[in-house]
DNA sequence: CGCTCCCGCCATGCC
DNA sequence: GGCATGGCGGGAGCG
């Protein structure tokens, strides 16, 4: 095939290389030229007056057509094969000239045929996929350009893409080595490696573009920085490299080739739309962003997406959206590398499943990065790939309001001095975020609502990466008011360190960063209580229910980072030992507030009496907050129990009065409950602002109601919920803050209801473990037998109040803790799914119902799962637009 | 008309 | 100054 084009090729371009050519090319000048002439191909367009120049324009005129398709012939020939007779058919009815025609045809080969890509196919043709070790092949750059008939600059093109996958090397100038693919895996490993963690976030949610969009724009800020210049990958092989090569400043096409492969391997769909890798391109460039460049780099973009179809990685689809219809790729090459894989690393926190080479590269890449971000990621808290989850989170988290900065800063602990590094991170791109501002206070990441019905509810703020935990734990919640009494668990923060001794959370912080998120998940473990079908996953219960304890507290960082937590894991038992809390008792136990699904009246009714008129109505939804345990949870299931119940223990230790009642009790209340509900709470961002709205990850619609005046029960998964409701709930910032003080403080603290409209209007988060101070305590006591009674149960009054409200103890009052995390739409980054995902990856990031479902759902208990469809769809609603 | 993306000017940096 | 690289964007081909 090369053969062919190139003869026909060649008569163009050999003019202008000719120069060159002479150096270089000796068997190639003969075969060319007897093509055509060189001259005879010139002059006729410079030369309207030659006859041949008459017939062009005559035949164009006349039929363009014809002349197309004898281009496509001749361009698909090759390929397809067989071209054919046809040509002969065209040629006569032009007649005349074909002589003529095909020289012209030939001088001017139609677009596609001097196409990057066909050029790149027509390179690789000439080298094996998979040369001999011991042969190495040398490429030279003039002789190749020759032979192709095209000018160097193209090949510098193909060749710098090549090399941004290590199939070639630069030996020396005009010098390149051929490796073939016996690498190509290996660097797509790397590249995927450090894909995960520069785009992790941004790609979980992928699949719907809109929220990549979305995400965008909020991550930039965070990501930013990144890499900017440098090479993720700085191949710099071995072999050859030319000292010249590296020295250059950076080769902007190798990079965003590497980057843009980065994308698609990082993607779960491994669909990635130009614009959108163009936005991700530019953002991390740091660009203004003007159109100018937009287009540029989309003109980038096709140049290296000709060479990677050519190779036979990607292919060109359509993705059809809302917006409409938007060119894509698809990643057709290998997908699964022996060694990598996110999953890996989830196991085995602490080791790094990564190869080493992978494991090198992500290094430097964290090294390389300088900014703020990375130290945020550093900082990982605990998510079972901690260094990962933490990086991404902290990338995402840029919007993270101040508020949460602050309480990131606050907490540092010895634990990190990378804490601190996050704290400053998240200050500044909260301080960045110029949006939001949300909520003063709030700070927490995560607050746990008590609901009236005992539900307790905890509101997470998670960042994306959040979701997944969600399922895990909202156990947590139970605690509600636990809190006086367990608050003594500090909530520890600590716990989070478990993985990569990321600490996800400050130990002693009392306050989470967490970066803006437009929603928030809120995971109830909505268990009929009686019913209670056990899920399958008692054991997840249990461990869960040590999560939660552990989790309760610092919850919020920890089921970013861990994410895992959803899944499956049940560490939970590590937890327990931390005994203290009972809530491994409980966790048996299901919470269950029996609730589940209709409750919402009764709930609803009874909350009414309660004072609590936000909170009230929230807790017509029965939900339980889990709340920030909840992510914990996930994250110690994912990795290890041990980090929770040291967390717990951490907490206690640093903080007795900080200690987060709640959270423990909770985490009881939590495991008790086989499921929590989960529900996704999304900031009102766009023109909503007065609205929340949540949407119930796992469950049956209807499960989820409010009750309240202001939120009519629904059925339907989902529920907006006015923010002024919500702001009713009292939240408690589970931090330390909260949980330090002692119970009746905490009681206090607890019952200090965050106003919620400061959450609602911008920034929703909070979370509050304390929170946990639903009523639910008698009724869950009731549920858990084992569980001590607690006492933690009962509200401080002043929880009481907000709590009371809601009704513990109606049936409803069981409530699953449901817990919110809250995404951050902007800064969510930091914690985005992404981060979750190494673990879970899938579940999380195929959709929100996933999140619910597959980590927790899934490894757990099949049978209660709650569809992911339909989480999703809520999900896509959330996203796109609630209504 | 808008997506693609070829083409080649010209900046950068090394020699 | 020459040459190797490669950033960049105008503007044309193509559907």
């Amino acid at each position: 095939e090369n053969i062919f084009d190139r003869s026909r090729m060649a008569p163009k371009t050999p003019i202008k290389n000719e120069p060159i050519d002479l150096s270089k090319q000796k068997g190639c000048t003969p075969e060319r030229n007897p093509i055509t002439p060189v001259k005879i191909i010139d002059r006729p367009q410079p030369d309207p007056w030659t006859p041949t120049a008459n017939l062009k324009i005559l035949v164009s005129a006349a039929s363009p057509d014809m002349r197309d398709r004898e281009k496509k012939k001749e361009l698909f020939r090759p390929i397809e094969n067989s071209e054919q007779s046809d040509t002969p058919d065209s040629l006569q009815y032009d007649i005349v000239d074909d002589s003529a025609v095909d020289e012209f045809e030939k001088q001017r080969p139609s677009r596609k045929q001097k196409s990057l890509g066909l050029l790149c196919q027509k390179f690789l043709a000439r080298y094996p996929n998979y040369p001999l070790s011991t042969e190495k092949t040398t490429i030279s750059l003039d002789e190749v350009a020759s032979i192709l008939g095209v000018e160097r600059r193209r090949i510098y093109d193909i060749v710098n893409v090549l090399e941004s996958l290590q199939l070639v090397s630069r030996v020396a100038k005009n010098q390149y080595c051929w490796h073939g693919r016996h690498n190509l895996s290996q660097t797509l490993k790397m590249l995927q490696d450090a894909g995960e963690l520069q785009y992790g976030e941004l790609m979980t949610s992928q699949h719907k573009e809109q929220d990549l969009e979305y995400r965008f724009g909020e991550r930039k800020k965070a990501v930013i920085p990144d890499s900017q210049d440098r090479p993720l990958l700085d191949f710099s092989e071995p072999d050859c490299i030319s000292a010249s090569a590296n020295s250059r400043k950076d080769k902007s096409l190798r990079i965003m080739s590497q980057k843009f492969v980065m994308l698609f391997l990082v993607s779960k769909t491994k669909i990635v739309t130009l614009d959108i890798a163009a936005k991700i391109l530019i953002e991390e460039t740091q660009d203004t962003g003007d159109h100018s460049k937009f287009k540029t780099k989309v003109r980038r973009l096709y140049d290296i997406a000709n060479v990677l179809t050519s190779l036979g990685l990607i292919k060109k689809v359509h993705v059809t959206e809302e917006r409409g219809r938007k060119p894509a790729f698809k990643w057709i090459g290998p997908v699964e590398f022996p060694e990598n894989t996110d999953e890996l690393r989830g196991h085995s926190p602490a080791s790094n499943p990564l190869p080493e080479t992978q494991r090198g590269a992500s290094a430097r890449y964290q090294t390389s990065t300088t900014g703020k971000q990375r130290f945020t990621r550093h900082a990982s808290f605990n998510s079972a790939q901690p260094c990962e989850a933490a990086r991404r989170k902290v990338s995402s988290e840029p919007n993270s309001p101040r508020q949460e900065r602050q309480a990131c800063i606050v907490n540092s602990d010895e634990n990190c001095s990378k804490m601190i590094n996050l704290a400053a991170v998240c200050r500044q791109k909260i301080e960045e975020d110029t949006g939001s501002a949300k909520k003063s206070n709030i700070t927490l990441p995560v607050s746990l609502l008590p609901v009236p019905g005992d539900s307790d509810f905890c509101v997470n703020p998670l960042p994306q990466a959040v979701f997944p935990v969600v399922q895990a734990d909202v156990p947590s919640f139970s605690l509600p008011i636990g809190i006086s009494s367990q608050a003594s668990h500090p909530s520890i923060p600590a716990a989070s360190k478990t993985e990569n001794g990321k600490p996800t959370l400050v130990p002693n912080q009392p306050f989470l960063c967490f970066p803006s998120s437009s929603l928030f998940m809120l995971c109830g473990g909505l268990q009929e209580n009686s019913m209670s079908e056990p899920l399958p996953t008692a054991g997840d219960l249990g461990s869960r229910s040590a999560e939660a304890q552990a989790a309760v507290p610092p919850t919020v960082c920890q089921k970013r980072s861990s994410q895992k937590c959803s899944s499956p894991s049940a560490p939970g038992d590590d937890e327990e030992p931390a005994a203290k809390k009972q809530t491994l008792e409980h966790s048996d136990l299901p919470l269950s507030l029996v609730v589940p699904k209709k409750p919402e009246s009764p709930k609803a009714e009874s909350s009414p009496g309660s004072g609590c008129s936000a909170a009230v109505h929230l807790e017509t939804n029965h939900l339980d907050l889990a709340s920030p345990a909840a992510p914990e949870t996930a994250n110690k299931e994912s990795t290890k129990p041990l980090d929770c119940q040291e967390q717990g223990k951490q907490s206690q230790k640093k903080d007795p009065d900080d200690p987060p009642p709640g959270s423990e009790h909770i985490s009881k209340e939590n495991a008790n409950q086989p499921f929590q509900p989960q529900y996704l709470y999304v900031q009102p961002t766009a023109g909503l602002s007065s609205f929340n709205f949540l949407f119930s990850a796992n469950q049956a619609p209807g499960a989820i109601s409010l009750a309240a005046n202001q939120m009519p029960s629904l059925s339907v998964p989902c529920v907006m919920v006015p923010s002024a409701a919500l702001a009713s709930f009292p939240l408690v910032p589970f931090t330390s803050a909260l949980s330090p003080v002692p119970d009746s403080s905490f009681s206090a603290a607890a019952s200090t209801n965050f106003s919620v409209s400061s959450l609602a209007s911008t920034t929703p988060v909070f979370i509050s473990t304390t929170a946990v101070v639903t009523p639910k305590v008698s009724p869950t006591p009731s549920a858990d037998p084992q569980q001590p009674a607690h006492p933690a149960l009962h509200l401080s009054p002043v929880l009481t109040r907000s709590c009371s409200a809601v009704k513990l103890d109606s049936s409803v009052c069981m409530g699953h803790p449901v817990t919110l995390l809250k995404l951050q739409q902007p800064s969510s980054a930091p914690l985005t799914p992404k981060s979750i995902r190494p673990a879970h990856h899938e579940a999380f990031f195929k959709t929100p119902g996933s999140l619910g479902d597959p980590v927790a759902w899934k490894k757990n208990e099949g049978t209660q799962t709650r569809n992911a469809s339909s989480v999703q769809r809520r999900l896509e609603i959330s996203s796109t637009s609630p209504d």
